[in-house]
DNA sequence: ACCTGAACACCGTTCAAGT
DNA sequence: ACCTGAACACCGTTCAAGT
């Protein structure tokens, strides 16, 4: 006899209602949308793409985030999570900073599709803010004033996320093809010839880094003269 | 007697068909497209709010561009053009470089909102590779290696940027809320106190670029030892 | 409480119709 | 050649219906 289905059955697929245990958490959320953003990049990152790889619907995500506003912060949080702070408890400050900028970029090489939108987002997770403060305190502790910590943490991250994005990221800022498109041979030379990209951005990032701490020790980095750096000998 | 009009004045708006003189340029798509971003910023920047800004309809924007995917380069094209490189012919090179590294920050302070994009969009446009060029041929001409070439362009270019952003752009990436609310007093009284945004945003990439200069002028920034610039006397 | 389909307002882009 | 409305496939988000 036919069963009492009716357009109940009608498609295959689950019908609404509360399951017995949750399919999906916040932390579920956030570690799908890292990983979809290093495998496939920000635009990628779609409420339905990021709800199927959870095995659910688009408007289930609004269960537990307000949007994809929300989504910056949760990506921001697990990235920085990553980024080690604690040399600030055993090693002189000069180290510290040295041992923490190869830990930024590092994490940020590992992770280089976050940087686009992470370096242009307003800061709103406190493990972030905690960070900056770790920071900060071990500056201050050795004296640093206000203005020369905020222009040293500033520019090393500059740095360290622009070399990360620069030789990390799929598409390169500057390509062989572009450069000699437009007839620049000696700009194409050069970009031609660097071969092993992660290898260079570590390396290129170290010299920075060597450099900003070098001259951030000295005092604020308005002390430091061209005559002064100049009369350095090799 | 009933006018023999039917469906085809219905509305009141113009109808389709080729004006006698265009409406619309590519030169006036790309000066529409800054303004919008410099006003609103990119995500304010949609096919048809810069089609209505040119008194058209989105589709029409096809007959001139390929999509949105060419509105980076009009953009870029356009904001690049306002940088200053004419001091290479002139100046000595550490010369040259101060005042190139003046003007571009200062041409994208004056754009910030372009920063977020144009800063991760690959170069494709001829103006910008030109600018690049002549930019790695005085260097040359000073004998300069393409190793420390790049890495300095690159190096003013992520703190110019980055200054330019932080310090301009509407929202602030560290706020004081945020340091606040997260329990951060350190950072959250060094925030607050930097007053004048736009007056130290300049104060600060003026101290980087400076130093910038000073180091690479010594040699390969690889050549420049902690030891020897923590030497250096005030 | 939490998952769902349907619905809404908006995108970018294509295309045939019109001059 | 160039402008247009209509149409399409896709977004993010809301919400009532369901358990």
């Amino acid at each position: 006899m036919a069963e009492e289905l009716g357009p109940i059955r009608a498609g295959r697929r689950r019908r609404p209602g509360r399951p017995t245990i949750a399919k999906i958490t916040t932390e579920g959320i956030a570690l799908a949308a890292l990983e979809l953003i290093d495998e496939r990049g920000w635009a990628a990152l779609t409420m339905s793409s990021l709800a199927s790889r959870l095995g659910a619907r688009a408007p289930s995500l609004y269960h537990h985030i307000s949007g994809q506003h929300d989504l910056i912060d949760l990506v921001r949080d697990l990235v920085v999570a990553e980024i080690d702070v604690s040399m600030f408890k055993s090693l002189p400050l000069a180290d510290a900073l040295r041992a923490f900028g190869l830990s930024y970029h590092e994490v940020f090489a590992r992770h280089p599709n976050t940087i686009p939108v992470l370096s242009v987002s307003p800061i709103r997770d406190g493990r972030t803010i905690g960070m900056y403060e770790t920071v900060m305190v071990a500056m201050a502790r050795h004296g640093w004033s206000g203005e020369r910590s905020l222009e040293f943490l500033l520019a090393l991250e500059y740095v360290a996320l622009g070399t990360a994005f620069e030789w990390s990221a799929k598409d390169l800022m500057i390509s062989t093809e572009a450069a000699e498109k437009f007839d620049a041979p000696l700009l194409a030379s050069y970009v031609t010839s660097r071969t092993d990209q992660q290898v260079l951005a570590i390396t290129t990032f170290t010299h920075l880094l060597d450099m900003l701490i070098a001259v951030f020790e000295v005092g604020d980095v308005a002390s430091i003269t061209r005559a002064g750096v100049s009369a350095l000998t090799k």
